[in-house]
DNA sequence: TCCATATTTCATGAATACTCGATATGTCCG
DNA sequence: CGGACATATCGAGTATTCATGAAATATGGA
């Protein structure tokens, strides 16, 4: 992960349509959603879905796979993970008692 | 967190200085930087850093004081874990044996 | 009070991103 | 092959974002 990639990912979900999609493919885990159903479920015309569909995957948030006629996408943790590495990396200088309760913060339930 | 909120916090992660700005602040830890040493090193303009500056602050990313007549920047986890949990709530449809495979890649070390 | 320092705010022009209609590509089935 | 369906790409118009110079605000000290 680059700087490059990952201002990439941060300007993918930076607009309203991806930010829904992506956390609708959050939501859907592993069985992905078609690009069809997710027009459907968010009302949002087929061809602009698809240009943001693509924005989310150059940006490594999202994957697809091709099932007959129909895309199938889904959310790409190791994406998200990667952006995240490189966004808090060396936090607070690589100083473990300085950065444990701050990363603690951060833990998310599931 | 609502979504106006991530996607403000997101918009100001995705462009460059401001990107730089916010990993900067993550690297000098509770610590953190006066607005001055933030701009030598990263050799940004007083204006434009200020404006970057601001937009991260209204994103709610990054905090500040007044220092007599510098003021400090610190990096704001908080904020960050809030943009986090709003990102990837529900993850698996609140499936925990398909989430927390997932979730783990999502783990950084420190 | 007056000046220097640190930072913010304002107005503007240039570049970029977004949506949309139209069209193209790919896939299945008769 | 031909038609229907699902999705992607293209071109154009509009809107948003960004950096910048100039000016304003806030603080500390003489």
């Amino acid at each position: 992960m680059d700087k490059t990639a990952a201002l990439s990912a941060f300007a993918a979900l930076s607009q309203p349509t991806r930010l829904d999609t992506f956390r609708l493919l959050v939501r859907a885990g592993p069985e992905g959603m078609t690009a069809g159903r997710i027009g459907e479920v968010l009302d949002v015309r087929q061809n602009t879905l698809s240009a943001n569909l693509a924005v989310l995957r150059h940006a490594g948030l999202v994957r697809n796979a091709r099932e007959g006629r129909t895309i199938r996408y889904f959310a790409d943790f190791d994406g998200v993970s990667a952006v995240l590495r490189f966004l808090l990396e060396d936090c607070c200088g690589g100083e473990p008692a300085l950065c444990r309760p701050l990363l603690d913060d951060i833990a998310f339930p599931c």
